[in-house]
DNA sequence: CGGCGACTTGAATACTATCAACGTCGGTGG
DNA sequence: CCACCGACGTTGATAGTATTCAAGTCGCCG
């Protein structure tokens, strides 16, 4: 069954979109070249139906993908065959970036919801940054975006409590929903329980105790997968483990220091010493 | 001390090396063109002694770096000042990624010794994409394997028991040594037990007993520092959490086939033994 | 030698997972 | 139309694992 799946991009449900270069780079918020308009290359849309697969692990890679609708899940799956939940593409979010080196995805990703998905073939794109230099730094602009997701969340992962890491998520969910034009504060959660779990490292069980506690604090107001936030500062500044013990030398010193200024551009010096 | 500290890359020590591009790609793991040696292009060695910092958070951005020799942490800095450990690149890694996106590096790395470091301007970087079609590739590649192994480490971080990320963390090790040439199997570990923790999500004192049941096990001999891997195949089989409860449905038909042929990895039982 | 940082080890505590039962919702078929 | 069913969700009791707190050792550098 997965062996055809992947396959059923190209033919099924034949875009009826297409999507010019300028609409991509809107689409991804990075710019567009100004000289555009001579070549008019176009991409093209494809459509998912909510647990459709858009690429599995395994599979051939040669294309990228640009949601332009829907909600998304992409997983990993470990040698006992359970689900790893890495992320939630929605709109605007590059997928399959995964499958470049090796040219096989590592991950798979699969429709939350009815999905438009525009195809990027990666030649394409390759050629596109070399044509194009302001394109090419986007490019890198945006898997280094993605890279730097990637490391707050293993911060999060390594360092908060469920009940700051359950919060933090609902926040961030909030703040994706108002950049897309969408209510922050009120939203329905595409995904089940066990999916949240999973991203964030918990049981299913953990998340839907902890939602409930928030609820019952009046932080905020959850039936089912309808969440409103009532107080997102408060989930925003929620922590409970980290008691601020763990230092390394080096970091006290830094730190009393920048309890000073506190200014972004603070640069470091070298050396430790003694 | 501090104050004038970032900046000094570029004098520090002046590199009294230099690189050619066919060293650099040769470092990097990936082809080096074909017509090279026409331009021969040069990129700089700086060294760094323990403890300096190659970059900082907030810092800047407008080189990569590489790692010609020397061992590096690479850290994020939570609000409270804790921080946070990503990595622990060596020799052949690539440093400074991060920083792409926001021209800020958003993570800082830390010379754990004496490092040789090659300078990579990001403008030389994006120009070298732009003139050879195949080295265009070879940089994409770098930053999606980059992105896999963050992924199978939030993988790792949220699915795994403490006794397996020990584990994983010296097998893992060991294999990077031995890609570079030293022994896989004896070695030193160049970082702290805190260090440790922060990178897996665990204690410093979780680590600790956990290399001490090892030794006690016999899966490994620890003194200090110094390690040494005695059955690297029990470490890599080694857990202990997943009793493969939470799949969803489709994923039960994966696993039912693996269960054919991985399901006897699962033994752990050697560990209550003690 | 004193002191500090790294490491180890031992309790006691706290958090989260596990197991289990029940409630809800939506769809299907009698 | 209603009963049944399965997936999802909630809640409680219990068990386990990892953290926290607390000594105490070792090695190194001033």
């Amino acid at each position: 069954m997965a062996s055809h799946g992947n396959q059923e991009a190209g033919w099924r449900c034949h875009g009826n979109l297409w999507s010019n270069l300028r609409e991509v780079c809107d689409l991804l918020h990075i710019p567009a070249p100004a000289v555009s308009a001579d070549e008019e290359v176009l991409f093209q849309h494809v459509r998912f139906k909510a647990g459709q697969r858009i690429h599995t692990i395994g599979q051939n890679f040669d294309t990228l993908y640009i949601v332009n609708s829907g909600f998304l899940k992409t997983v990993l799956i470990d040698e006992y065959g359970n689900e790893q939940v890495l992320s939630f593409p929605m709109k605007g979010d590059l997928l399959g970036i995964d499958g470049i080196h090796s040219l096989h995805h590592a991950s798979e990703a699969v429709a939350l919801s009815d999905c438009d998905i525009i195809l990027m073939p990666y030649k394409t794109f390759a050629a596109l940054g070399r044509s194009y230099a302001e394109l090419e730094h986007a490019m890198f602009s945006v898997m280094s975006r993605e890279l730097v997701r990637e490391q707050s969340m293993i911060g999060m992962l390594s360092a908060l409590s469920a009940e700051a890491k359950v919060a933090r998520f609902l926040t961030n969910l909030g703040e994706r929903f108002s950049q897309l034009g969408y209510s922050g504060k009120s939203f329905n959660l595409r995904m089940t329980r066990h999916e949240i779990g999973s991203y964030l490292g918990l049981t299913l069980e953990t998340v839907s105790r902890t939602l409930s506690a928030f609820n019952e604090m009046g932080l905020i107001s959850v039936d089912q997968r309808e969440i409103s936030l009532l107080d997102t500062n408060a989930l925003k500044t929620l922590r409970r483990l980290p008691p601020a013990k763990a230092r390394s030398k080096v970091t006290d010193k830094v730190s009393a220091l920048v309890g000073k200024k506190l200014l972004p551009t603070w640069n470091a010096e070298a050396a430790v010493a003694a």
